[in-house]
DNA sequence: TTAAATAGTTAGAATAGACTAACAAATTTA
DNA sequence: TAAATTTGTTAGTCTATTCTAACTATTTAA
């Protein structure tokens, strides 16, 4: 059975992969908060398990194999989330440290039984889809509040970051998946929007409203 | 914080305590299924971290500070098996892989929550005691079917062996906790035993009612 | 287009946890 | 009680995962 370190990496490397498609080495030792020789040499032991393209001193691929492997790890992590917000009735923002540990646990029994009184759900709290059983992961449409006009007319359906002092920052301003935002104003000198939600106003900076993922 | 390993050579320990409160090597290498130079090592860093004492070729005795994280991962593992039995639906010959896992997740708080859902249980779903917070464990009153009369009514209270088999077994017999039994017979040449529950007769070798508790 | 900075690699060492082989102490049996 | 058996220990090795120090390749900037 792989450990979690090799999990964890992979999960990393996939992640990475989704934006730019070719991972470098320092972009994992920073995630992952370890040093570039220990990336170095897990990297190659990944390769040697099929899971990625490695060749010195090149960008890495992650190989179909790879990929399908970190999207069922993932498939355990959101699963959780979902199950612990769901049927536990934890926050959002609480729930990403306990799914980090219970995404290497081995029983497909426990996920398929969470899967199923959750009703399967296609997303988890934040808004990310949830890959199937069988690694297959769907791809998100949705555009940043950001790069809305005033005067659209959109709802909340992801987060394109989700720390906990963001997902706290979400909630002192009520804002949750599903709530309909207006976009009234944009301040063209910091891009700074003015919206109006939930019945109350808010100025959201434009840091903010590139995490917001709207449809 | 304490790794998986440490963490099972400690419970393995402490359930050995149980009964004979001297702890030898060969038992743990044996229920641990390693060497017994692997024992030898670790009950040594055991003994460092002050979790046991240790003299060379004496048998082995847990501390109070043993005995009570011990108990702590005991709780977690016992409450992790309620869960899964009430709130999630599995048998009770399913739940101790997954709780053997589940129960070196590091998060107070999940654990609370799950004690909390369950409205503070006092037994896990095999009868057995989940200590408390503190790590204080319950003594239970128990006897052994075994050593009832003839005549006598008992309630199946606990077991005093969980193995799969020893369970499905009992599921094939309608056998669960709460169930009342009355003894009708007792064979003098194998203290095999006719019992009545349920509404119908049943016949129990000696080795099964040595390992039903009854009260 | 050379120099500086960044990114990636190798070598070597440390720790945890497992193992086998060899040996020593304690216990049981004859 | 002496021999045989069982139990426990030590020494040394192995794999996994991490690290630091030193080095090399690649990229960026002057
Ligand atoms: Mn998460
Ligand atoms: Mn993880
Ligand atoms: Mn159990
Ligand atoms: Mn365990």
């Amino acid at each position: 059975m792989n450990s979690q370190s090799i999990e964890n990496y992979l999960k990393v490397i996939f992640n990475q992969a989704i934006s730019t498609d070719e991972v470098n080495t320092t972009g994992i030792a920073q995630a992952l908060e370890v040093s570039l020789p220990s990336v170095n040499s897990m990297v190659k032991k990944l390769a040697g398990m099929g899971l990625l393209e490695y060749q010195k001193y090149k960008p890495l691929k992650i190989t179909d194999k790879g990929r399908k492997m970190a999207a069922r790890i993932i498939r355990k992590h959101r699963l959780t989330e979902m199950y612990l917000v769901e049927k536990m009735g934890f926050g959002w923002e609480e729930v990403h440290d306990i799914a980090e540990q219970l995404e290497h646990i081995q029983s497909p029994v426990f996920f398929d039984r969470m899967d199923e009184l959750l009703g399967y759900p296609q997303r988890d709290p934040h808004g990310s889809p949830i890959p199937n059983k069988n690694g297959q992961i769907a791809v998100l449409e949705y555009r940043p509040l950001a790069d809305c006009q005033p005067g659209e007319q959109v709802e909340l359906k992801a987060l394109g970051h989700t720390s906990d002092e963001f997902l706290k920052y979400l909630n002192s301003k009520e804002l949750a998946l599903g709530v309909k935002v207006e976009v009234l104003e944009v301040e063209a000198f910091d891009r700074n929007m003015k919206v109006e939600y939930s019945g109350h106003q808010e100025v959201l900076s434009a840091l903010v409203c590139s995490k917001l993922l709207v449809s």
